[in-house]
DNA sequence: AAGAATGTTATGTA
DNA sequence: CTACATAACATTCT
């Protein structure tokens, strides 16, 4: 499920449920790092996203940072929440409804100074206002490294995970191999904006779906929603995927649509 | 019911 | 020092 753009959908439906209600935090497992009994019961001001990190602001001051992870997700509940069901680690309860955080890679109590900490390891991230593309570009155009392992470097780019990846790389045309020296200033440029694009859009659909072509996903049959992850051949040309591991985990790419 | 899965980090090795 | 591989950790679903 994690991939940048769940990190910042999950903030931007958590500020609108902010509004007019006020979430309480609790912690049902006891689980809740070393700041557990300062945070429980406080009062959620603010949600903060960046790439796939989350921070909420407390009434009391204490700020808490979420990395969903491999496994981590959010489980929404209309009033009245019913009973935690699973790990819950963190629950923020008002008066509409709540919701749960359930098997979270990080979910602590950490002060301004281990936030500032957690973002300076972060390059841009497409989805915020403040990010500098420029960064991007010429980071990549630096490297050595497989343009496919720069992707997935959140000290590089911030959000993007294995299928933003593919697919990224897919739209253009782009082997993941090939090193980031290689790949020219207009074709970082275009990753970028791709990048951006299908975060924005992953944003608006709650899902990831790149063939979409403003069609309603729920049309697109699954396994026809990417072109070329996940998938034995390209969907566009149906020749047959290539998969390779690229730093631990699996690649994606069309030998023909993106050849090296 | 073993295994895979939209991640990150610490540690070991070349 | 850097790059890369490996393991560990988190949980749900098929």
């Amino acid at each position: 499920m994690p991939e940048g753009h769940t990190i910042h959908r999950a903030a931007r439906e958590q500020r609108r449920l902010l509004r007019g209600d006020a979430m309480r935090a609790s912690s049902p497992q006891g689980r809740f790092a070393a700041g557990a009994a300062l945070v429980d019961g406080a009062t959620l001001r603010d949600v903060e996203a960046y790439g796939k990190h989350l921070f909420y602001r407390f009434g009391d001051g204490h700020l808490v940072h979420v990395h969903l992870g491999l496994f981590g997700r959010f489980r929404l509940h209309r009033a009245p929440v019913p009973e935690p069901r699973g790990a819950v680690r963190l629950r923020l309860v008002g008066e509409r409804g709540g919701l749960d955080l359930l098997g979270p890679a990080a979910c602590a109590v950490v002060d301004a100074d281990e936030r500032a900490a957690l973002l300076a390891r972060l390059g841009p991230d497409p989805l915020r206002a403040d990010a500098d593309p420029g960064a991007f570009t010429s980071r990549v155009r630096r490297s050595p490294a497989p343009v496919g392992a720069l992707l997935m470097d959140q000290a590089v780019i911030a959000g993007v995970g294995n299928v933003f990846r593919a697919e990224a790389l897919y739209a253009c045309r782009i082997h993941p191999g090939r090193t980031g020296r290689d790949v020219s200033a207009e074709e970082a440029d275009a990753l970028w904006a791709t990048v951006a694009g299908m975060l924005a859009d992953g944003v608006r659909r709650g899902r990831i779906v790149t063939t979409a072509n403003g069609r309603p996903w729920s049309r697109i049959p699954r396994g026809e929603r990417t072109y070329v992850y996940g998938r034995e051949t390209c969907l566009a040309c149906g020749t047959p995927v290539q998969r390779f591991d690229l730093r631990g985990r699996m690649a994606y790419s069309c030998p023909r649509c993106q050849p090296r």
